[in-house]
RNA sequence: CGGGACGUAGCGCAGCUUGGUAGCGCGCAGCGUUCGGGACGCUGAGGUCGCGGGUUCAAAUCCCGCCGUCCCGACCA
């Protein structure tokens, strides 16, 4: 490929509207440019790159014995109000009509699409278990797209849709799936931390995510200092603590006017907000529930609609409380009666002698215990995660990373293949739901956390498995005749030896050259001027490390070669 | 969706407070000089100042509305 006629449009200046490296460097680069909020171009180099990352995903796929198809992106809106994800995807749904004034949408997935396919074409137990893919566009109208390529309205990903006869079926195909991810993200030189994840509101099934660390990733994960304990945030449960034991004070009312809050109480009262309970109500399918935990700490609204699912979890909003005979800012536990559900944290365990409230408004109680003074209906996980929280399997304190999700897999039992009825005839004669499994690659969302992963100062680092080019032949005195044609001796030999090389050939300086050679960052450099021609040398430079070694002019495209076969 | 900032030439920005001929750097074009880490000189092209309305003799500048982009946040007793 020769520079001169290809459309790298890099830029000397950051652009104003990009902040995180990613995002900057793909512009400045010329790799992408932004179209609308959420959009963008490929340009030339993005593309290539995106192709080289297409390219190792469906290899493993077809290695793990996928098979890849295409499905449209405009679809008919029906399957998904099937599946009720119509509405719970909201507006993130891309929707739109048809000249009929047929409701369509623009597929953020296609797991409706699959269990439509499988329903009619998969009619026995005799044809599964298959496993489908497609590398396409998916589209989705995010709350907030941000961040350039890590969060777009318009991306690539390969989605893998794994369809069985039986619940074993379905875990060995997830395997299957997993270990080639595994792979994936090996060959691209991701550092990714495998995470079992939130089951979500939906279906429940088991799930992975495949976490990319980067230092400004959306999703956090938590992680055991000691390395032996990784979860969503959302999933991650600290270690229960030991029981506190017996209380050792009676129960007695205090004054304590205007201290609605639990800072306001701890204030008033000289005590720390963790010896104080905090008392939090939800209206859970129309029954009034109570959420114990201590006072320094929030409850996970997120755990408790899970804990509950599926019915429906509502935060008490101001005339909730006095409706249902509450005082807002002084409830506490003791006296509820059989219409409220206690659902208390474990952490609640670690503590007595609670200062708590008195549902009387400007009155707390102190020395409440739990059993003497109040019930428990259920001892649960609903505390938010916090760092520092010990870790269920040492004790170790657990850390939050930052990272990219760029993989993502679930175990979907038959909660798409149910609703739409996609059932295929068993052995024994009997018409069953499919079991199904789905598996998420963002190819464009690859592209931006290998940048966050690798880059410096001047630019992009690029693993040679991902490079738009691994080699680039840089022509450094152009004006030279001799230099030009060594220059365009190399690459020709770089070409014949199956080396995905790029030669600048453009009518720039050669510290235009140089600087635009860090920034869209081959791996490989090779340097070709005259003052080393007339000495019989070229420079061959390694991004990665910034190493800089001379060859022999005639040796040029060998030991490039080596420099690359040693790179990253 | 709430809050904040920004919108002036392809890109990065100044000008706005105090209304009066639209500027700078980079990039781009021509000529010449240069030629191994973002060269230099001269000449030149390029702008409905986001859009609409208002105030004014006069609006990039003041006022109102809208649109767009980016950032932060999204219920806690």
């Amino acid at each position: 490929m020769r520079l001169s006629r290809s459309f790298v449009p890099t830029l000397r200046e950051d652009p104003a509207d990009a902040d995180i490296a990613s995002h900057r460097l793909l512009l400045r680069a010329g790799f992408i440019r932004p179209v609308m909020a959420g959009v963008y171009t490929s340009l030339p180099f993005g593309l290539r790159t995106m192709r080289k990352i297409e390219g190792i995903v469906r290899e493993e796929m077809d290695a793990a014995g996928a098979i890849e198809l295409r499905m449209p992106i405009v679809l008919p809106a029906e399957p998904w109000k099937a599946t009720g994800r119509y509405e719970l995807y909201g507006d993130v749904m891309f929707k739109l009509a048809d000249r009929h004034d047929r409701g369509l949408v623009l597929g953020p997935t296609q797991e409706e699409v699959v269990a439509a396919l499988a329903a009619g074409d998969l009619p026995s137990y005799r044809d599964l278990p298959k496993n489908v893919y497609q590398v396409e566009w998916k589209y989705r109208d995010e709350f907030r797209p941000r961040f350039g390529l890590l969060r777009a309205r318009e991306f690539l990903m390969k989605d893998a849709y794994s369809i069985d006869r039986d619940e074993d079926g379905m875990r060995e195909s997830y395997r299957v799936m997993y270990e080639a991810y595994v792979r994936v993200f090996e060959r691209l030189g991701l550092e990714v931390a495998i995470v079992e994840a939130d089951p979500g509101q939906i279906g429940g099934g088991v799930n992975h995510e495949f976490m990319a660390r980067a230092t400004v990733g959306e999703d956090l994960f938590v992680e055991c200092e000691n390395g032996d304990y990784l979860a969503d945030t959302e999933a991650a449960r600290p270690m229960a603590p030991e029981p506190a034991g017996e209380g050792t004070e009676r129960l007695v009312e205090v004054d304590t006017p205007g201290t609605p809050t639990i800072e306001a109480l701890a204030t008033f009262l000289q005590v720390e907000p963790s010896t104080t309970l905090k008392c939090v109500l939800f209206d859970v399918a129309g029954r009034s529930t109570a959420v114990l935990v201590p006072g320094d700490r929030e409850v996970s609204v997120n755990k408790l609609e899970k804990l509950v699912f599926p019915a429906k979890v509502r935060p008490f909003e101001d005339a909730d409380f006095g409706a249902r005979g509450f005082a807002k800012g002084y409830v506490g536990p003791q006296g509820f009666g059989d219409d409220t559900t206690i659902i208390a944290d474990h952490l609640v365990r670690g503590g007595r002698d609670w200062v708590t409230g008195s549902n009387i408004v400007d009155r707390h109680v102190t020395g409440a215990n739990v059993g003497r003074d109040f019930r428990v209906d259920r001892w649960e996980d609903v505390v938010e995660f916090r760092e520092g929280d010990p870790c269920p399997v040492d004790g170790g304190a657990l850390r939050i990373g930052r990272s990219i999700v760029v993989g993502h897999i679930y175990q979907l039992h038959t909660h798409y293949s149910a609703p739409l009825g996609a059932r295929f005839v068993d052995e024994d004669g009997t018409e069953k739901p499919f079991q199904m499994g789905s598996y998420g690659i963002g190819i464009t969302r690859i592209l931006a956390a290998a940048v966050e992963q690798s880059h410096d100062e001047a630019g992009i680092v690029w693993r040679k498995a991902v490079a738009p080019f691994e080699v680039v032949v840089i022509v450094a005195t152009r004006d030279d005749e001799a230099s030009v044609d060594e220059a365009e001796r190399v690459y020709a030999e770089l070409l014949e030896r199956g080396v995905d090389v790029a030669i600048d050939d453009r009518a720039e300086t050669a510290g235009v050259k140089f600087a635009d050679a860090d920034l869209i960052g081959y791996p490989v450099q090779v340097v070709v001027g005259k003052r080393g021609v007339a000495a019989g040398t070229v420079d061959v430079k390694v991004r990665a490390t910034g190493e800089r070694t001379q060859a022999r002019l005639a040796e040029a495209a060998q030991a490039a070669e080596q420099a690359l076969a040693a790179a990253p």
